[in-house]
DNA sequence: GAAGAAATTGAAAATGACAATCAGAAAGCT
DNA sequence: AGCTTTCTGATTGTCATTTTCAATTTCTTC
């Protein structure tokens, strides 16, 4: 099994312990609860609303420790951070599924993800026009959602 | 001739001119001193970027005043304001145009503009499924430029 | 399992972009 | 000119994020 395969099976947990061992870094019991969390948590997250729902079970666990990890998370490639504009990051798991990129309503906060393979498609071929590599990309759009085009 | 024509062939002072009288706002040396260095300016400028550039021949105008005309170029529509996810807003002159996106290099900072109108499509199309409503978007495709990716 | 080196933690302080404040200045209407 | 409203610019405030640092924890090595 080669190991680009095996990097796509492998879960989050098992990229997440391969990275601090890679880097030489340490398993703290810290990190393991704010990767449980992490993983079981709803999507698009801040890391003030995570760290509020861990002070409930795990009230000794610094906002600095719950900033530090997410970013760790990012960096091994467990996580998307995010930035919607509204001057706080926020993150979402990241696994082998599909990439997707997002609706967001300037209204009632609403987030929707999208996929959409001839965008991406059309992306990487205006890249290449200009011999240009892409890393990554931000593609948001915002507006109304269905309820609040109606409300309004 | 109908109104929305002739919006179209306004430049943009007789844009903002006409917004500062609309609103009841003042005409001040400042602000059409810093409208010229605006129009004037090289795109994708930040706050800072302009304020140092007046100070050379406008050492009186002060940073809170630049800030608050571009907040005011950006509303009246002359400017759209741009987050490159560096931490500082950047802005760039607003005309009758063709919509552009952008390309930006990580490393050197080198910023491409980009027009692809089969993606504006296709994105309204996934908005359409959701029944939403796009005010405004974002797509920028971040990684290495063409220079960029020789020499690494 | 003790010792030592290295990384981590968490409270607090620092940072930095942006926004708000406010007294004096300027604009612009009558 | 007089008067009302807006504007300016230095300063201060705000707020998410980042850094600091002493105490603690991890983990390798004996
Ligand atoms: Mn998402
Ligand atoms: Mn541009
Ligand atoms: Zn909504
Ligand atoms: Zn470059």
């Amino acid at each position: 099994m080669n190991r680009l395969l095996r990097v796509y099976l492998m879960d989050q947990v098992t990229i997440f312990n391969d990275y601090v061992r890679r880097k030489g870094l340490k398993n703290t019991s810290q990190r393991l609860t704010i990767l449980e969390a992490f993983l079981g948590s709803k999507l698009h997250f801040s890391t003030e609303d995570l760290y509020f729902r861990l002070r409930k079970d795990h009230p000794k666990i610094g906002y600095a420790t719950v900033h530090r990890t997410l970013k760790l998370f990012a960096e091994c490639g467990i996580a998307r951070e995010l930035d919607f504009g509204d001057g706080q990051a926020r993150f979402e798991p990241l696994n082998a599924d599909q990439h997707h990129d997002h609706l967001v309503c300037t209204n009632c906060g609403l987030i929707i993800e999208f996929t959409e393979p001839q965008i991406e498609k059309l992306q990487e071929q205006v890249a290449a026009q200009y011999n240009f590599k892409i890393e990554r990309h931000r593609h948001e759009l915002y507006g109304l959602c269905s309820k609040c085009t109606k409300l309004s």
